[in-house]
DNA sequence: TCGTATAAAATTGTCAACAATTTCGGTTTG
DNA sequence: CAAACCGAAATTGTTGACAATTTTATACGA
């Protein structure tokens, strides 16, 4: 969202990535109402693409709507409902990325460090939302390059295992963990990257 | 659907169970496209309501969405996709399961017994669409119950996994599996829950 | 003073119209 | 004859308006 200027129109897609990244970094507090006329004077549309983005967010489960209610933010799973997720998670991403390392071209692996470039950048900067969002980027990256079919479910479970602990990270072992998986994938060593991803997906 | 008047209006929530039984059925054909216009008339509603549908399924992942060219059906899974998906939902019900059989009020139970007559009895008039939505209440029943977080979850892995095999499946042995379960629930023998369930979700 | 009833405001649900884009037909051109 | 090129039709994207519902504020009565 840097350097987009404000009369600029919003796609559907941006409000959504948008307004993913601010669930996840807790820009909203939990159980708060979103207004659908307030976010479309924000990003300069009518309530239709604001609707839009509504619908995915809940469907992700950041979000719960009620009818004629509105949506609001969801409040914050319990530690062994998110203990069950992580495994889910971990698994699904344990699947892809033997298959990205198998299929992964040259053009891939470039977008890859250039992903772990931007992470760690937001990293330093220590803005939460930029953290959030590129390090969803980057997951983001090998699950839908090994299956288009597993990412739609990869990212609801990682959007709400997110919202609860982005709070309390340390960037600087994010930092060492993202790098250990991303070099283990461009030696294309299976297990180093499995066991980086176990480190990293706690 | 049945007992529906054609004038009466339709929610988006009816819309939307609606189309996904429909697709889960498989009375659309891989990626053939969804019109927004014919569904609109279909169900006597505008566009909208159609538009908000196609979202939500999108999302869940048995529709696929492309920036001006609208929705199709989703291509099938692969086989071991379709692995990976049936491990993460047994775990998620597995887990679900030992919630509900601790927490499930006797209106509860009523219900599931419910739940499983109205799904045999589906199974016996051999309609698939009528078949394959009790399966799902069935199974959303005691999730949805554990945990309301993990139920968008595993409906995203349930429609997808059930779009590739509910073709061929056996009715008979369909109901005694699930009779196994939902026995097991009652005398709340969670050791038999759980197995019967890893038989049903091979 | 507290609870209830009522009216006003705010918010969501739905729709029809228009703009932008894609698709499909026939025509031209090499 | 095939490929490129228009133009019309079909389809999606967005908007503003209005209806239905919920929430808030106010006035009333016990």
């Amino acid at each position: 969202m840097p350097g987009k200027k404000p009369n600029e129109d919003y796609t559907r897609e941006e409000i959504c990535n948008i307004l993913r990244s601010d669930l996840i970094a807790g820009k909203f507090s939990h159980n708060q109402p979103l207004r659908e006329i307030s976010l479309a004077k924000r990003f300069g549309v009518s309530r239709g693409p604001i609707r839009d983005a509504f619908l995915k967010l809940t469907q992700e489960g950041s979000l719960v709507y009620e009818t004629n209610r509105g949506v609001r933010v969801h409040s914050a799973i319990a530690d062994d409902e998110r203990r069950v997720m992580m495994n889910m998670r971990l698994q699904l991403e344990k699947y892809c990325m033997d298959i990205y390392i198998d299929q992964a071209t040259e053009t891939d692996l470039h977008e890859l460090e250039l992903l772990l470039e931007r992470f760690k950048a937001a990293c330093l900067r220590d803005s939460l939302p930029g953290v959030a969002e590129c390090d969803l980027s980057l997951h983001r990256h090998w699950v839908a390059r090994a299956s288009l079919n597993l990412e739609p479910i990869w990212l609801g479970l990682s959007v709400r295992i997110l919202m609860k602990y982005s709070r309390l990270e340390s960037f600087d072992e994010s930092i060492e963990e993202h790098e250990n998986i991303v070099n283990a994938i461009l030696v294309k060593d299976k297990e180093g990257a499995s066991k980086a991803l176990s480190l990293n997906i706690i």
